[in-house]
DNA sequence: GTGAAAGCGCTAACAC
DNA sequence: GTGTTAGCGCTTTCAC
């Protein structure tokens, strides 16, 4: 059965349009569109017999016509610094429930980390005139800030916090968190700590926390060990290697997220090296696996999809022409003890 | 400088179109059209000119409109089962690169394995005129099915393998691939067998082949586990205890993916079980955690991201008119043994 | 409750 | 190389 050098399927007659279904029914094609959009403006008759020839005849309207005449898509877009990691992937999951659910649709962009490349999808997302935009993180340049204020669309940051957003923001401050994981660890008895993360602005956040705490206390400051925003299990366990070989006086390690950490909780298991005995691990977010794995991690509980779910509220709520008692969402941090620190 | 009761940002002055600019670099609407969509059609002090007025002007074409009148928008749906899993995240990625960097734009779904759900973001996405619709799995409602056809958009189905797809085909059969493990298992001296899987199409298709082998070779057919599809790592230690519980006499166990597997590898370890010795392990799809965790995963291994690149070409071949020669494309899968099994 | 007219901002086809 | 004309399919506003 396999088709050779096929060029696609029929080229589909015309669409159906709202005229057609229009002239079969017997009405313009502007009470097709009542029948769709405002259903209890149209006598209950004439709807059933428009509704019946809409289902028999297929017809599925053309929302970028009515797009453009309305100055409403009904999409919202997203940009995540990477689609395919558990964090943000939960994120997303909790901003397309809402939304779908009221007809909405998700727009989705990867920026890599890379701030341009956010100013690029923030200007085609612009010019596909989208309802709404959300961003990860409050750091942008200058000409996505600029782009998103005069295109006047509703703007939700996340992922981190500021008192001057773009517009709205969901988030939680890595400062503190950062900050409030060094509090933990000093208590705990750990003196020489280490930090391991990518160098995006949320995970140096974090560090600086940290650093801050332990500066705070009079201990040392952090050793950093950068990683690349890549395969974090993996990134985890050469942390590990890295770690005993150049800074084996490190008895507790701060990850920027539990993936990292979990890397690193299977590499010390490989090397017999006891958790937290030798060496205490702590991770960030609260991942599933940070529960999972053995030992359990201690971490610091945020929700990415509560994130989300807020996201969409708001979102929701301009667009029904409400106003947003709260722009700015602190949806705050929790320490969870569990037995990695 | 929180702000109470915000109602959003100023209400943007109409945004700029195509005859703005063409006034104020005093040439028509339709050169401006030109310089941005085909340049070279345009004499080079013109173009510069009205490139100049379009930058400073900061002038965003309406995709919107460009999409109406062209009939082309530009984006591509991706409906997946669920966004928030490493096995089809890798997917979306794999696809959003290469359509992004072509000017693509990638609108997501989500089904949560309903069919029903499906139809209706096929309906959804038909009705905003996308160029492609991506699916997950083959099995879709009649009246997916006709819709997409009646839309005559190229469609790509994925994750799965049919010798008569909708349109265009990317991925394997499940069913021989879950046969080759149980072959697998069976030469490894493994006999009394159990699979763990949601039931999904996918995964029932895993157990089916699974089962397959193991009748072939005379060996009892395997205990089927049912899990939810919530979170896989929990499943899979539920899945331990409970088959330790009630069939101590399984040796070896298939997972229908490596989060399941790997969740199960931590239960194992947490009870001291030893594996493979006392219970082998198998995953499914060679997600990073699989060579990461101890013991390291047998597995099968596919390529989600490589699916979702392949999709992204052969969508793109058809946007540019050319014949793809190969529409139905399997891309196989592979057997990777380590310590697990 | 229903319809007619006027556009939304753009591209395609054809002129010059 | 550049401009003109005619829609794309819908919603809005205003009549009836």
């Amino acid at each position: 059965m396999k088709k050779k050098n096929d060029t696609g399927p029929a080229p589909a007659t015309r669409a159906i349009t709202k005229e057609d279904v229009a002239r079969a029914a017997g009405v313009s094609h502007i009470t097709v569109s009542r029948v769709i959009n405002t259903p209890d403006k149209v006598a209950p008759d004439t709807r059933a017999r428009v509704e019946a020839f809409i289902a028999s005849m297929g017809y599925i309207p053309n929302m970028l016509a009515g797009g453009l005449a309305s100055r409403r898509t009904r999409i919202v877009a997203a940009i995540v610094p990477t689609i395919g990691h558990s964090i943000f992937a939960e994120t997303v999951r909790g901003l397309s429930e809402p939304l779908s659910q009221r007809g909405y649709q998700l727009l989705l962009g990867q920026s890599n980390y890379d701030e341009d490349a956010e100013t690029a999808l923030v200007e085609a997302f612009i010019g596909r005139r989208v309802d709404g935009v959300v961003l990860t993180g409050v750091q942008h340049t200058a000409r996505t800030r600029q782009r998103l204020k005069a295109a006047g669309i509703p703007v939700v940051e996340t992922w981190d916090f500021t008192r001057e957003p773009i517009d709205m923001l969901v988030g939680f401050d890595n400062h503190d968190a950062g900050r409030a994981m060094g509090h933990y660890l000093y208590r705990k008895g750990y003196r020489r700590m280490a930090f391991v993360g990518g160098d995006d602005p949320r995970g140096l956040a974090r560090h600086a926390g940290l650093r801050d705490a332990l500066l705070t206390h009079g201990a040392p400051a952090p050793v950093y060990l950068r990683i690349p925003m890549g395969s974090f299990l993996q990134a985890g366990r050469e942390a590990v290697a890295l770690l005993r070989e150049q800074h084996p006086e490190v008895d507790a390690v701060f990850f920027s997220n539990d993936a990292i950490a979990a890397g690193a909780a299977m590499e010390c298991l490989r090397r017999g090296i006891a958790v937290p005995g030798e060496l205490a691990l702590a991770g960030f977010a609260n991942l599933d696996i940070a529960a999972a794995i053995m030992p359990a991690l201690t971490t610091v509980q945020i929700s990415g999809h509560l994130i989300g779910a807020t996201t969409a509220q708001m979102l929701l709520a301009r667009f029904d022409g409400q106003g947003v008692a709260q722009p700015v969402c602190d949806l705050g941090y929790s320490i969870i003890e569990r037995d990695s620190a």
